[in-house]
DNA sequence: AAAAACACTTGATCAAGCTCAATACAAATT
DNA sequence: AATTTGTATTGAGCTTGATCAAGTGTTTTT
């Protein structure tokens, strides 16, 4: 009883109810009370290192996973070492989901840099969700967004030019950046242009082009991985076709 | 009491029990009382017609759907009249998934031929799959498959080559017919030349092209809609890259 | 039945972006 | 500090598939 206000420095780390991220992540929305026993079932491993991998491609699915720190890609490998790009993951983001109907991972996970995460045992959170009417909207909601989500890369990669491409990339990051409270325009890229290509269909040299192309319209500011978006209103009208500059749209 | 056993033939042809897509569909699993349970909630309205919404975007999420007949594309539509269609569905397939998480729909829904549906009151759903833990589990199942299908169509789009994309396309379909209980080499395609263009990233003109030269590589025969395919294999080898004919694959 | 609207096919041309190749730069290893 | 390895940039040329254009066939409207 005396102790229960005692709380030790771990367990303030590792609470979803003290994590700056709930309101981004899996609790986002839950009871205080809800967020406890969500919690219950969270466990939070070692840090995984660049190039580590959290999963692979046909592994039994365990747990979900949400990024506390650090950044993943998720990619489907091919025989030849090719493989396809699926998403890029920040902190507070939920990965394994298009696990859930086979039991088993439908593609890899690696970590971009140290990153570290919490496992959510899924038979767990399925059956807490299953009491938890809240917790089970919340993870409709996630899947839902996820599909979302593919839909618009869906559109990217039908209809959009190299140049709209890398512009949708690059302010994507910025929102996400600055939703996790770090600067919008001034950022880290932790993968490499070969990723980048790769997810966006795109050659490497192409994306290399285009970042130098962007630096000399003045639209930002690239040295390696290091980003500064000067020109945040410019990268949104590519973003959205560029009406005026561009002779050819392709096909609509 | 007496009339319990009687069934009108109208009831013969709404319970999802007396279905033939209950394997393929929502109630796939379900124990023939829960079967039941959600049977209760289904609503089955008149049929659609060529053309007809079935939802547009930004419309309220009241119902997930499946097609009971018929087929249905969904697209994200454009300001300019453009649009990018996402998918292609055939009976017993859901849709509206990507409605849950703004309780709005993202994208519109439009009938390619004469399409029943039944509707399924989403908060109904929720409600029920709370107190049946097969039917939360039938869920999380259908939303991480559309995961990862989209994904699939991801490197479709990220990767391949126009002529792997249409045999992809062709092949999806051949399977999916196939599980319907339809010919795998003999069907209909409801969609236009430019409907399939637009899913897979590619022109009308090249859509064409490529029907024209599979049919004198005497892959299949294609006559307007109606598609016969005399190849299966080599269809198969066209879509996992064909390894030996092509001198030049797309950036790995 | 004719006209109009639409969908599909085929041909010719062109360009966006890929491939190949060489070089520059950075990080890791010795 | 020098070497090696990996990553990024830049240039030249080429290919795939888009665009433009014309023509054919089909469906709908009048």
């Amino acid at each position: 009883m005396t102790n229960r206000n005692v709380v030790s420095f771990e367990n303030i780390k590792v609470a979803c109810k003290n994590c700056s991220l709930a309101t981004l992540c899996l609790p986002m929305g839950l009871s205080p009370e809800d967020m406890e026993r969500l919690d219950s079932i969270v466990k939070r491993g070692r840090p995984f290192h660049r190039g580590d991998h959290l999963f692979r491609e046909g592994d039994n699915l365990h747990s979900l996973r949400v990024i506390t720190s650090g950044s993943v890609k998720t990619f489907t490998p091919s025989e030849d070492g090719g493989e396809q790009v699926l998403s890029f993951h920040l902190p507070g983001e939920l990965i394994g989901l298009d696990a859930i109907q086979n039991e088993s991972h439908a593609c890899s996970a690696k970590a971009l840099e140290t990153t570290a995460v919490c496992e959510i045992p899924f038979h767990n959170l399925e059956e807490l969700s299953c009491n938890m009417p809240s917790l089970q909207h919340q993870m409709y909601r996630l899947l839902s967004r996820e599909i979302g989500q593919d839909s618009e890369m869906l559109t990217l990669l039908g209809k959009k030019s190299a140049e709209e491409r890398l512009a949708t990339f690059l302010l994507s990051f910025s929102e996400r950046f600055k939703k996790r409270g770090f600067s919008a325009t001034d950022f880290f890229l932790s993968m490499s242009r070969h990723e980048i290509g790769n997810y966006l269909g795109l050659a490497v040299e192409t994306v290399s082009r285009l970042f130098t192309r962007f630096q000399d319209e003045g639209l930002l500011h690239v040295e390696r991985k290091h980003i500064q978006l000067l020109d945040l209103p410019r990268l949104a009208t590519i973003v959205h076709g560029n009406e005026n500059g561009r002779s050819h749209q392709r096909h609509v």
